[in-house]
DNA sequence: TGATTTTCACACTGCAAAGGTAGGTTATTG
DNA sequence: CAATAACCTACCTTTGCAGTGTGAAAATCA
């Protein structure tokens, strides 16, 4: 039931860059400096942050990254997402109509349903803003 | 954020025990069968309810397995514990007190801390009664 | 323009945990 | 005592995550 660190580590850049968003941009170096991951692994999380439209880039020197969105309207869940993160309980339910076989007459899908609902709705309902206070 | 095979068969076998009380014992070739799964796997499974008190067993010809508790009284969370389902979120949450030196500084701690409570009530909340109907 | 600084891409490795199997042992029944 | 069924342990295989190395491409600044 754990959340991969890939997702953690990009929400937590990306309080980091809403926190100080009126430093400009920031480098991966001072970001995994901060956030105390390894340089590379945060250079790769940040890339696909980048192309998921979170964060804007500038390359060169004195660029680096800078929050890409409001963090009123950026969603935890959206950001789960970008990085891939699934958040179903069960394996069936990862695409959707439900393949499985059992799907009619499984007595516990119901209950994945419900929980996979909740913890939809349960990112749904924060934002970077929350998060950044 | 998925959970294991174990905790999820384990759920499906003492459901399909229950819901099978009136027939005395069932063994692990029939219990297998029914919920399309390895007898190897079922068995090794099995043997985890069992010393868990969920079932109870019988040895030799005739024997198998049969619920060991209530429906009413055997919470969905107390099974996935046995099977040794976490159902925390996040890493630093499995040992408590929290050992994480940005434990107190953690943006994004008090998020994974409240999911974690939600998925704990969440499976409180359930019995095997509610899933055998 | 050219050196420097930065992001970006991708292939690769290492590792741990999960899923699943094999074979044999012990307990119980009839 | 033969058959049956749970029990146990060690093992194998796969998978996905975490993390690294190398080297580009892009942009800056002098």
């Amino acid at each position: 039931m754990l959340v991969s660190t890939r997702g953690r580590y990009a929400l937590r850049f990306l309080v980091d860059l809403a926190r100080n968003r009126e430093s400009g941009y920031i480098t991966v170096h001072e970001l995994a400096e901060r956030q105390e991951v390894s340089k590379k692994y945060a250079e790769r999380l940040m890339a696909v942050l980048s192309r998921g439209k979170f964060v804007e880039t500038r390359h060169g020197a004195g660029g680096g990254y800078r929050l890409g969105v409001e963090p009123e309207e950026c969603r935890v869940s959206d950001v789960l997402a970008a990085m891939s993160e699934e958040l179903v309980p069960v394996e069936c339910m990862k695409c959707s109509p439900n393949t499985c076989p059992r799907a009619q007459v499984c007595p516990t899908l119901p209950m994945w349903k419900k929980l996979g609902g909740m913890i939809h709705d349960f990112f749904d309902g924060i934002t970077l803003a929350d998060l950044m206070k």
